[in-house]
DNA sequence: GCCGTTTTCGGCCCGACTGTTTTCAGTCG
């Protein structure tokens, strides 16, 4: 059981207390102690062993003796009587945006509706406006949601696939040694979506790589092959062992990495022999083109850039040096700003901005313009002890005509300043791009914020004018982020590749909440590589003077 | 169900929109 299982089942115990319209306070424990769990940086069983899982904020008595019974048998006794109740798949109903548990549990109860499937097909005909209090319009609302849903079935998010393609790669290499062994497919090539884990093993034995699996906990084999071992990782993700000779590896590497019409127009042009490549970088200088990149293998061009050998050189993980996105539980972060500066002092940043929601988000208890010179003061006193400096910052909310959340004289006063949509995603197309171009417009902004809004399987983005947005970012010297949250990876990469095409600075943000999600990095790291993107096109690769010079500017 | 530098009991982030109404419950961030 890894720590994400285990919160997977506390959440899953608070929706299914939330549907049976048990006291709200006791379903947000449950949700507080999942949240906790994701959150943690030590396994739970070192906690466990330690006898210390009482420390894990949000972690009662009860909770506590629940995760106990998880880590001893694999399962709750108490989900499994909830999941008697209310079958799991519905849910999955809850996930349908603007479809909340009250209504979920009117579906099932009074419709006899249980999954996504018999309620898309009473949604077409019509049949949920029986309901009171439920008309065409929500039966509109519900179809699309269930269409996007469905449209991203069967993929995973590169946030859950990559940690444990990793650990699976880890135990590999530790478990043979002299093997080769590497992720391929879509997650090498950095995609945000993935519908399984390929890892490509340099060893022909069966025997041998099982044994190494062996210590792999939450995997399950469900097939063996000579050549190939198939089975689940957690959360039921797909995963595929594909075993090849040592001496036909990076052959493989290659042509298993994809994508295919990349692939395809590669080895139309191929002549040396699978047995005697020995690395990648062979296979492009045989036919005269410098190496490319995973993250570009996409036939976007990517392979007549490498024939006139003007392929950008991609931005990596070191080149960073800060992050301009960070929130504190001054606002909805759950780290206070000592701990905050300590995680930089490890990251080896040079700056890191404290970026907390501005007052019109109630719920994250944002800063209203007191609370922001109080924490000002606070972070000019640590930035008295040297380190990393900690940037006065804010995530100001753009309302729903443009204006900004804090006046013109408190954004003033502050070293970065993103502006990001919160509210009013449904405006039609010609209001949001106004109500954008004005934030835009106004000289105190620095940084857009997640432009598009979109949450990946969740919520589409809203409507934009993306050709005027990127003009007036451009002429206004503005910064576009690429919000790192695997959840969003907004702005995504054709958006980067055409603003850095354009001349757009951009900045790579993990928007963290919490320690842990700091590294959350990585992702919006590799989504710039799909893009394009090169380290000089990314304002937090730079020293900090010259970010405050190109503000200023 | 959790929590305590106001409380071991009585609190627990909240304000606004939306679609359906005709005064508001449900949902969202």
């Amino acid at each position: 059981m890894t720590n994400l299982e285990v919160a997977r089942i506390l959440e899953r115990i608070a929706a299914i207390l939330q549907l049976m319209g048990e006291n709200p306070f006791k379903v947000r424990a449950y949700s507080n102690a999942a949240q906790s769990i994701y959150n943690l940086e030590h396994d739970l069983y070192d906690l466990y062993n330690q006898k210390r899982l009482k420390e894990i904020p949000g972690v009662g008595k009860t909770v506590q003796a629940q995760i106990e019974e998880i880590l001893q048998t694999g399962a709750s006794a108490y989900f499994e009587d909830l999941s008697s109740r209310i079958p799991p798949t519905v849910l999955e109903m809850l996930s349908i945006p603007g479809l909340g548990p009250k209504t979920v549990v009117r579906l099932y109860r009074e419709l006899g509706l249980d999954n996504l499937a018999a309620l898309k097909d009473a949604a077409r005909a019509g049949k949920l406006r029986s309901l009171a209090g439920l008309g065409p319009k929500t039966e509109a609302r519900i179809l699309k949601g269930i269409e996007l849903l469905q449209r991203s079935a069967g993929k995973h998010s590169i946030g859950i696939a990559l940690p444990l393609a990793e650990k699976v790669r880890q135990c590999l290499r530790s478990g043979m040694p002299e093997a080769e062994v590497e992720i391929v497919g879509s997650l090498r090539r950095g995609k945000r979506l993935v519908s399984d884990v390929d890892i490509l093993v340099g060893c022909p034995d069966l025997k041998k790589v099982e044994r190494a699996l062996a210590s792999i906990a939450g995997l399950d084999i469900v097939e063996r092959d000579r050549d190939r071992i198939a089975g689940y990782l957690p959360q039921q993700i797909p995963v595929e062992i594909i075993l090849v000779e040592p001496a036909e590896f990076f052959y493989h590497l290659f042509t298993s990495t994809g994508s295919k019409a990349h692939r395809s127009r590669i080895m139309e042009a191929m002549t040396v022999s699978p047995e005697s490549i020995r690395n990648e970088d062979q296979i492009y200088r045989q036919q005269g083109m410098s190496f490319i990149p995973p993250e570009l293998r996409e036939d976007r061009g990517e392979i007549e850039a490498a024939r006139q050998n003007r392929l950008p050189l991609l931005i990596k993980g070191d080149d960073i040096k800060g992050d301009l996105h960070i929130h504190s539980n001054w606002s909805d972060g759950s780290e206070n700003l000592i701990d905050l500066l300590a995680a930089a002092r490890a990251r080896d940043y040079e700056y890191l901005a404290i970026t907390d929601h501005s007052s019109s988000l109630p719920i994250t208890g944002g800063l209203n313009r007191e609370r922001l010179m109080t924490q000002a003061q606070i972070i000019a006193n640590l930035n008295r002890q040297g380190g990393p400096r900690l940037l006065q910052g804010i995530e100001c909310d753009i309302l729903k005509d443009g204006r900004l959340d804090l006046s013109d004289a408190d954004l003033e006063r502050l070293d970065v300043v993103i502006a990001s949509v919160h509210s009013f995603f449904r405006l039609d197309r010609e209001a949001q791009t106004e109500r954008l171009l004005r934030a835009i417009e106004n000289p105190h902004v620095d940084i857009i914020g997640h432009l598009t809004g979109r949450l990946l399987r969740k919520r589409p983005g809203y409507e934009l004018d993306l050709e005027r947005i990127l003009k007036a970012v451009k002429t206004h010297r503005k910064v576009l982020e690429i919000n790192s949250h695997p959840h969003r990876l907004d702005i995504d990469e054709g958006i980067a590749r055409q603003a850095v095409g354009m001349g757009i600075k951009l900045a790579v943000n993990s928007d963290a909440h919490s320690l842990r999600e700091m590294d959350l990095l990585r992702y919006g790291i590799l989504t710039a590589r799909r893009g394009w993107v090169e380290a000089g096109d990314v304002i937090n690769t730079w020293k900090l003077t010259d970010i405050m010079a190109y503000f200023n500017s």
